[in-house]
DNA sequence: TATAGTACCTTGCAATACAAGGTATGATGT
DNA sequence: ACATCATACCTTGTATTGCAAGGTACTATA
């Protein structure tokens, strides 16, 4: 366990990434490599090799579903939607996300 | 995974524990249960089980170190202390802390 | 037909939180 | 002296999950 910048932040992202995705795709339906991006917009930089699972598994838990969607040019791409059951989800994450902040607004003053 | 609250409070957590343990530490020197107490009154539940292998790590890495007390009644408590490398790593914490809070604001509109 | 670009996906590894159980010290009651 | 209880520290095994690295497939262009 390091304890330079980078990797604190790493630790702390862990288990934000599907709040995270669920915020994005409430927004608008977007496949993969579109979320990686918009994700890198707002500060947090994620690799396909911790999306894909994450999706897939967000998708088994009826979290989301997708439908094929021809690109303009290269392969198919694989749209996500958000469902009921995702946003309430996402309501929860809000609750968890608020608690979460008075803990550390706590323990640090602020 | 399932998506209940008490789950997705879990999830959300992991990462914070190494900072919110920090946190109480830069206040007072204590033990372990003493620790989860303190934990317990912020707002983030913790056992054992936990607790015990991260103080270890923290330790082996310079962020802490421990000294033996003796209790009042009972066997001997291990007080931690946090080290200049550990107060160093909680003002990292705090940066990251409040760069994670700004990429939450920018996806939910905060 | 070969190459480049885009896109989706899997495998193996490391970190870590937790449930469950274990060991040791000191006070109290019989 | 001995059993019991409360306190305190610690370990083992399991499940989850993020990541590095590598793989497969479709389309356009040279």
């Amino acid at each position: 366990m390091e304890t330079n910048t980078d990797n604190i932040r790493q630790q702390m992202r862990k288990g934000f990434l599907e709040y995270c995705i669920l915020s994005l795709l409430e927004k608008e339906d977007s496949y993969p490599t579109q979320l990686i991006q918009g994700l890198k917009e707002a500060g947090m930089t994620v690799v396909e090799g911790t999306l894909y699972p994450l999706l897939i598994r967000q998708k088994n838990n009826g979290l989301l579903s997708y439908r094929w969607v021809e690109s303009p040019q290269g392969p198919p791409r694989k749209f996500y939607s958000i469902t009921p059951k995702g946003k309430a989800a996402l309501e929860e994450y809000d609750q968890a996300w608020k608690e979460l902040s008075d803990t550390i607004g706590t323990l640090r003053n602020f």
